[in-house]
RNA sequence: AGUUCCGUGGUGAAACGGUUAUCACGUAUCCUUGACAUGGAUGAGUCAGCAGUUCAACUCUGCUCGGGACUACCA
């Protein structure tokens, strides 16, 4: 889609830039190079920080890149000399200065807070990286003895009991009737005996589980609400890798390990009262698969809630308007419910904090070790030694600057003058909280300004049955297989005529193939036009053509235009493409080219000299208007038809034509005269070979224009003859059809089937009575003709009569055969 | 639970409230010479249900039934 809008705007003559680039997938990529470090008994601490990085570089130089290899397979036409790496220095330093003006505005801060936790990693991700997986799992039931009394007990339930070493207490609903009298005593935290208290909190609910929660809030993000209400203290009882800490008594046991060792002890201690089936969700990385803790870490934050208000405004203004527009009610749903964004990761491979701290934990956040050296100096009045923040940050913190990072803000480029803000964005519907809302947020804060008109969401490639591909479905497919097999151009056309409006694509061999078809089909087209010398004239001009056909052809070729021009406008890529499909292959390769073989097998060479032009002229408009679908097969055709001033890809595109109806109507009407032949021709089985000789009933008018089309007419219906039936008598061995205001008969000289006939003039006649039941319908209704526009009463009128003039000729027909 | 999208020929989709509801794939019949069988000609086959708004509903509103997507949560 990208590439279909930036070569449909160049060839407009607009200066263009797609920015091409990619961002350094900081968690993917540090486990990737972790994986084949581990390969040679490696882990990154072995090499130290400086190393791996390097290492990672080295990766990146190898096997980056693929998206870019399919990207210029493809035929993307961005500016690949100005392709971007969000790690690149002038990306970095667009980072660092950010951050810092961040942080001194005081939108980014420390906290220690509960985050989700990666074990396997060991980093802090974003909610938006854990996938929630449904899962059954189990519910324990048991019980912690009161400290005034210990044959009293209060009941709790649990997923987790290896959580409770980091209890803190039980909490009760102040309504829960039952439970009520426990709040303000304290119980016993069995195994480790220690004493917490029994607090009233709505967090409670009476009717879950035993009315009665235990509640840990180092490891649990709703407990930690209800700790940071109650003042309750925070228990930490995980490693960072997931194993249990000294703060328990199963210290270096994994959770599971150390879950069944619990069960164990209860039983024991005779507290455990029952464990049932439970359906679960449990979250996973995204990336790394384990489980998700969440866990209590000093993070970096960025205060989203404040730089949400501006990025919602400027969308709520339409200075960014989403195409589809419902997608806007996605973003709108998010921003509402925008949490703190977790910026800081436990990782190498990114962009390290520009944070310093002093002595004595003093923060200095400069953009570089030598400012930040300076400022603390002065604040302590003496030289120090500084340390560096080890964290880096989120992936998307830097993505979310690529609109104007990579046109060389923070310096005041001339890209960044005269693209900044950009045209539009092309994304998918996921990738909206990600990306498209950072890049709001970020751009809004430091441009002031949207950092893209438009964001068009396109929809997802699924495999054929519309599932999501995903490599453990192994539904994937490889776009380079796809392009190896059809082309890339059939795969993009493939693409574009399938893009309705933002909804899904499911990708079908069959259609992709169709359009293979349709390039051979345009080849050969071409041929066709070569064989008869049809190459372009320089001043030729098509207004001036004077042959019906060339002067249908062009007008035809121009509404098409318009037609694609206006849906790539409004982003309808399937209406566009299709749009070019109808014309090339139904109108120009059905029709026109058999329509030019009259005359290229005449003896007019004035009509062949105009047609060689008109058709060359044609072919031209064809290799323009789809060459932002199909570059490839119109590049070359371009190029090998005629020696070119220009290349196609910079070749105009024609705007403001005007269409001239007239000169369409006149081969309009014959096409229809021909199908309505054909079509009876073959209601009536009449051998595709026999040459008919048929008869018309028509007005003048149409007499004229048939007579003048005759020859036309007659190869292309494959005729004997067409003649006007003038004083003629209908003969019975007559079938006859109509088209528009003309009654077409062809008479049979052998037997005519007229079982077959008046079946299928009773059928006509059916269709004919249907409607007329709903012309009728409508005009009677005095409200219709009363309110409904003059235009649309006029159309009805026209088509009731129209509809009674051909009633009474297949009457006419059927009483003529009534008797055989 | 919240948000949201969608039910149209056999399949996948399209249609500012106004032709006989289009298109592709598939399918049926016919076509072996002249650009193309990766082709040509001609057919057959359809709006989930109910109610409402309107002169007029595939299109707007409500409900029912059915199918997805996203987000959150489940002691």
């Amino acid at each position: 889609m990208q590439d279909i809008l930036i070569r449909y705007n160049r060839m407009q003559g607009k200066k263009v830039l797609w920015q091409p680039g990619t961002d350094h997938a900081g968690i993917a990529t540090q486990m990737v190079v972790e994986r084949n470090l581990a390969k040679e008994g490696l882990t990154r601490h072995d090499l130290g920080r400086e190393k791996f990085i390097e290492t990672v570089w080295e990766w990146k130089k190898q096997s980056g890149g693929t998206i870019c290899k399919q990207l210029r397979r493809l035929g993307a036409s961005c500016d690949w000399s100005r392709e971007r790496f969000t790690m690149d220095e002038g990306l970095s330093r667009a980072v660092r200065k950010i951050f810092v003006s961040l942080y001194k505005d005081g939108l980014i801060y420390k906290a220690k807070k509960l985050v989700n936790w990666d074990p396997k990693l060991e980093t802090a991700v974003s909610d938006l990286e854990v996938v929630q997986k449904e899962t059954v799992g189990k519910m324990y039931y048991y019980k912690y003895p009161l400290e005034d009394n210990p044959n009293e007990f209060i009941h709790i339930a649990t997923t987790r009991p290896e959580t409770m070493f980091g209890d803190t207490a039980v909490a009760v609903s102040k309504d829960n009737e039952k439970l009520k009298h426990l709040i303000g005593k304290n119980c016993i935290l069995p195994i480790v005996n220690r004493v917490i208290p029994i607090i009233a909190d709505d967090h409670a609910d009476p009717e879950k589980g035993t009315g009665a929660v235990k509640i840990t809030p180092a490891h649990d993000f709703n407990d930690f609400e209800v700790g940071k209400r109650h003042n309750l203290p925070m228990i930490n009882i995980l490693n960072p890798d997931a194993t249990l800490n000294e703060n328990t008594p199963y210290a270096g046991m994994s959770t599971q390990e150390a879950r069944v060792k619990t069960i164990e002890e209860l039983e024991k201690l005779g507290l455990m009262e029952k464990i049932e089936e439970h359906p679960m969700v449990i979250p996973y990385g995204d990336r790394s698969g384990v489980v998700i803790e969440p866990y209590m870490t000093d993070q970096w934050f960025v205060d989203a809630p404040k730089l949400a208000v501006e990025a919602r405004r400027a969308v709520h203004d339409k200075e960014m308007e989403f195409v589809p527009a419902v997608y806007e009610k996605t973003y709108f749903e998010w921003m509402n419910n925008i949490q703190p964004w977790c910026i800081s990761r436990q990782l190498w491979w990114g962009h390290q904090m520009p944070i310093w701290y002093g002595p004595d934990e003093t923060i200095f956040c400069e953009e570089n070790e030598e400012e930040a050296q300076i400022v603390a100096d002065k604040h302590y009045g003496k030289h120090v030694e500084l340390r560096r923040e080890t964290d880096v940050l989120d992936t998307w913190f830097s993505s979310g600057l690529w609109a104007f990072s990579t046109l060389g803000w923070p310096e005041s480029t001339e890209y960044l003058k005269t693209f900044y803000p950009t045209s539009v964005l092309v994304t998918g519907f996921d990738i909206i909280f990600f990306w498209v809302a950072r890049m709001m947020m970020m751009s809004m804060y430091m441009m002031k300004r949207v950092p893209f008109k438009k964001c068009y969401i396109h929809g997802l490639v699924r495999d054929e049955q519309g599932r999501k591909m995903s490599k453990s479905k192994g539904n994937t497919v490889d776009p380079m297989e796809t392009i190896e097999k059809y082309g890339a151009d059939a795969l993009r056309f493939f693409m574009a005529s399938s893009e309705t409006q933002g909804r899904d694509i499911n990708l079908s061999d069959s259609r992709i193939q169709g359009y293979r078809n349709f390039a051979t089909k345009l080849w050969n087209a071409t041929r066709f036009c070569e064989m008869n010398e049809c190459y372009s004239v320089k001043d030729f001009d098509v207004k001036n053509a004077k042959l019906e056909i060339n002067k249908w052809i062009v007008a035809k070729a121009i509404e098409t235009t318009k037609e694609v021009t206006d849906n790539l406008n409004n982003y309808r890529f399937s209406d566009a493409a299709n749009a070019v499909y109808q014309f090339v292959w139904g109108t120009f390769c059905d029709w026109y080219i058999e329509l030019t073989k009259p005359i290229f097998y005449g003896e007019n060479a004035d009509d062949i000299k105009e047609t060689r032009a008109t058709a060359a002229w044609v072919l031209d408009r064809i290799l323009v208007i789809l060459h932002p679908f199909m570059p490839f097969v119109t590049a070359e055709l371009w190029n090998n038809l005629t020696t070119r001033s220009t290349k196609l890809i910079k070749a105009e595109w024609p705007l403001n034509e005007n269409i001239n109806e007239q000169n369409k109507a006149e081969i309009d009407w014959a096409i229809d005269f021909i199908s309505a032949v054909r079509s009876l021709r073959s209601a009536m089985n009449l051998p595709a070979g026999a040459k008919l000789h048929v008869y018309t009933k028509a007005s003048e008018a149409d007499l004229k224009t048939l007579d003048k089309q005759n020859k036309l007419i007659c190869t292309l219906a494959r005729l004997e003859a067409l003649e006007p039936l003038g004083n003629k008598e209908i003969s019975k061995d007559m079938v006859q059809t109509v088209c528009r205001d003309a009654t077409i008969l062809i008479p049979l000289k052998g037997v005519v089937d007229f079982a077959a006939e008046r079946e299928r003039l009773n059928k006509e006649l059916e269709t004919l009575n249907k409607n007329l039941e709903n012309y009728a319908r409508k005009l009677n209704n005095e409200s219709f003709v009363a309110k409904a526009p003059e235009k649309v009463v006029a159309e009805e009128k026209r088509r009731q009569s129209e509809a009674l003039e051909n009633k009474a000729k297949v009457e006419e027909a059927l009483a003529r055969i009534a008797n055989f």
